[in-house]
DNA sequence: CTCAGATCATCCGAATCAAGACGAACGTTC
DNA sequence: GAACGTTCGTCTTGATTCGGATGATCTGAG
């Protein structure tokens, strides 16, 4: 396996996970931003819906981004409407987001067009490999996907 | 499949993408790192071994880089000794980037090492697996990852 | 030959990102 | 209650990224 020039560039998984992520990317935003919002505010939307009631960390964790960045995004978000920061009755260092209707009516919006956006980048595929591919993926991620798994 | 909540982040492909991407690029820089190359260094320099003779355009174009973030780059890598800029008889704008001796020799050296680390990480799938994984990887990424058909 | 348009590498400016520092608040231990 | 280490949110700072503009060069049409 080891040829005199080494394994070739296209043979690294983490650069093809790099360029597909990449390119779907482009696909989304190009339908997320038609709502007036990036991926990554639909992304941060979405783990608001999905778990509910985490910190500012622990929200950051959950979505794999760094918390100073996390809080810029909170600050745009909440800027526009979508999110609140309300105080935490037992820790009055935490200020728990949460998303607001709005936030939710335009999340719902959002993940419908850029689920069909994925769907149809993903239609040369037939239903079973996209299914693979979803576990190999949860698999990768292992353990750092749900914020469950970090309190 | 639409709930009254719409789908949720689970199901986005895209985000799975990135939070893979994510989760390999932590694995095989630590690997890439002990020889004093970034993940985007190494894939700068196998591409310029895989594909010699590109301008640097056309090697921002194969990589998926911005043309001035591959500029950056370059210059590190040349400053390390590990690229060099050497000029193009018939085309006296093109710098033909090359990737010296020192360079395919750390290359080499990485790209075992970050293969093993890869290789770790996919042992729980089969080479199947492995194979589709990467097939559907490509066919995603489409035409935009061969330069040739950007020539 | 000349000129217009395209292409290459580079530079510039705005935006973004992440690491570290900081104050405030928490919980535990004395 | 006082002291210590930890956690939370925020601020600051340095580095990085990307889009657009620039100058030099190539190419093709007239």
């Amino acid at each position: 396996m080891t040829t005199a020039a080494g394994p070739s560039v296209d043979s690294e998984i983490t650069w093809l996970l790099h360029r597909a992520a990449q390119r779907m990317h482009v696909v989304t935003s190009e339908h997320a931003e038609k709502h007036g919002l990036s991926l990554r505010d639909h992304i941060v939307l979405s783990a608001l819906d999905k778990w509910p009631g985490l910190s500012q960390v622990e929200l950051a964790r959950a979505v794999g981004l760094d918390k100073t960045t996390l809080m810029s995004q909170l600050d745009r978000l909440e800027h526009q409407g979508l999110v609140v920061r309300r105080a935490n009755a037992t820790d009055r260092r935490a200020r728990m987001p949460e998303i607001t209707r709005a936030g939710d009516r335009l999340r719902a919006r959002v993940a419908e067009a850029s689920a069909a956006a994925e769907a149809e980048a993903l239609s040369d595929f037939t239903a079973a490999e996209v299914a693979l591919l979803r576990r190999m993926l949860f698999e990768l991620i292992g353990d750092h996907l749900d914020p469950g798994s970090c309190l």
